[in-house]
DNA sequence: CTGAAAGCGCTAACAT
DNA sequence: ATGTTAGCGCTTTCAG
């Protein structure tokens, strides 16, 4: 009795194979050929390891190698689904490529980013992943200085020199405000956070831009960055009930604009007859609600294979040849335009419904 | 120049402080005491740890001790607002009590589920914590037979003695039952999916015993664990057509629910006036819907606690005494009364709306 | 009270 | 062509 767990070693196989150690080695790192093992000797250790299922100890080969084969992804919050997917798609096309993923919701905290990057750091992982909080560019630069390859996204530290992909948000919304003006909506309102990272900015200036252009004026929102949806839900109810004239509103997020629906709903304003609505990022949601919801969508396969095969690219480099090429990547985003911001034609046909619009 | 990113290591603190290697380790694990090293030396360690902010190789420390302090969470969809709770509040008291946790999701399908499961034990996780998804048994027990402490939740595996936290969904549904036929509902349907597991049985089990109580017939309706939204949408949109005396429905889990509303809404039918409902697991959006919607809520915080409550119990033991005794833990389910299953007070107050109902 | 030394399981340079 | 061996960084007896 007692431990019957034994796992079986390296040296297990050697021992029953009457071969050293480093044969089996060499053989299994599929060094064979360039270490001149003969093809049987390689046949038979391989198939000897298949048949009792051994499998190399991670930490000692790590721990020799240096490598882990991991990477830390650190995202904002991995149950939004635009993260969601954008992780699963880089787990996806890592694990392909022989690499694990972990990952970890900062909330955009500054102070829980930098205590995961600090986690990720002691765990060794060969690289980084990161959709920066503000106020960690130290953090970040350390893991540069130590030739960790890291690849930012979603937004970027403007200070650093790094590498990340991006979206072209300014240009998405500054399409659908083009495209809401197209459709006559002439009051179109931007609801934002307070959040003052570049990706929330791009988006801003795009609508301003438009309405600049055309020279009519702006009419923003910025919500407090809360996690409380009540709140939430009410500021925008507010912010919407005191600007009557408003006829269309821009969401700069999907959460937003997920509160803002239910916000226009508790109104029982009509979309699109009394307020058109176009979020930025798409969701399940959007395309499901009744009226569909026109959405400025971002690339996420782009994105996500972007930042890996950046990454990998990086990562197989030898480490001791800097890295001194950055790549810095903008992709273009798409209006999907759906019910919510077309122009209904005219008088509906079946006139019904509509009570308690704006007194 | 060449590589400057030299870590600290043990040895440069006991070469700087002139102690050996041994008392700087030692001391960093709390045995200076046991050890009887002198405080004032303890004390030394620990400023200059301190000061070049050390961190001690975790790989090597792993290696040596057997021990990596990571718990392996396989869940079912770590997106699903029910896991993503649980695992976060999991996460959150592991890692005061100095555990880590990486987590995957299964898509509850059983080769992922066992790929996942081979990928923690190469990684030598010190514990799982597993929502089961079906055809596991052989995994699940070789990590038992390994004697490494696991807890299931959300179902458990009949033919296997493990631990495992389940809620007693079928007292949910049981009740929640009760509650429409109270309200004067007297056709109420089932809506899950074909899974046989353990928990989608009970809460079938516990709508039926309601209804055989009172002699009703049930009407179930089973849709496939499809991912595609739209097909479960059509699904249910179908079946509710052709149910036209159906006057309630109960959604066995959170994402039915959703799937269901988009179906109810296409159909133009008025919660709770045409058709009540319920939702078995609770969701931000059935909070904030209009109407509100009830629901059978689980116990998160009281699941996520029994659980990790359970695991660092068997964590702590001493390896070799062997962990005979197992906990099964069943929790109560709420029901959240909300707008969407009571009776409207007759002819509504201010009568408006309303269009096209079954015909 | 402290230091020397033996590994944990594996890789890879160096012998043979 | 294959075997020997020195570590990777840490913990932990066991002798001083």
């Amino acid at each position: 009795m007692s431990k019957v767990k034994k796992r079986t070693l390296i040296n297990d196989i050697a021992n029953h194979l009457e071969v050293s150690i480093a044969t089996v080695s060499l053989v299994l790192n599929g060094k064979a050929k360039q270490s001149r093992i003969s093809d049987a000797v390689a046949e038979r250790v391989l198939k000897y390891v298949q048949e009792v299922g051994y499998k190399p100890n991670h930490l000692a080969k790590s721990l020799r190698t240096g490598k882990t084969h991991v990477i830390g992804l650190v995202v904002e919050d991995i149950s939004n689904p635009f993260f969601a997917t954008v992780a699963w798609l880089i787990e996806k096309q890592a694990f392909e490529r022989g690499y694990r993923i972990i990952y970890c919701s900062t909330d955009n905290d500054p102070a829980k980013s930098k205590e995961l990057i600090s986690m990720f750091r002691e765990r060794h992982v060969d690289g980084f992943i990161i959709v920066p909080s503000e106020g960690i560019e130290e953090e970040v630069s350390a893991i540069l200085r130590e030739q960790t390859p890291t690849v930012l996204f979603d937004r970027f530290l403007p200070d650093l020199v790094t590498n990340y992909i991006v979206v072209d948000g300014a240009q998405g919304t500054y399409e659908a405000t083009l495209h809401l003006l197209e459709q006559g909506f002439m009051n179109i309102a931007f609801v934002t956070t307070d959040s003052t990272q570049t990706q929330m900015e791009a988006r801003l200036n795009g609508y301003v831009r438009a309405l600049e252009e055309r020279q009519l004026p702006p009419l923003i929102k910025r919500v407090a960055a809360s996690k409380d949806s009540e709140q939430l839900i009410a500021d925008i109810h507010g912010f919407i009930k005191d600007n009557s004239t408003c006829d269309a509103v821009i969401f700069s997020t999907n959460y937003l604009s997920i509160y803002g629906l239910e916000a226009i709903s508790r109104l029982q304003l009509q979309i699109p007859q009394d307020l058109a609505v176009i979020s930025y990022d798409d969701h399940d949601l959007f395309r499901l609600y009744t009226p569909a919801i026109t959405v400025i969508a971002q690339p996420v396969e782009s994105i996500a294979k972007n930042v890996i095969d950046i990454l990998l690219e990086q990562l197989q480099q030898p480490s001791d040849q800097a890295i001194a090429n950055n790549h810095s990547v903008v992709l273009p985003t798409t209006l999907v335009v759906r019910k919510s911001s077309v122009r209904q034609p005219a008088p509906a046909p079946a006139a019904r419904k509509k009570a308690a619009k704006k007194k």
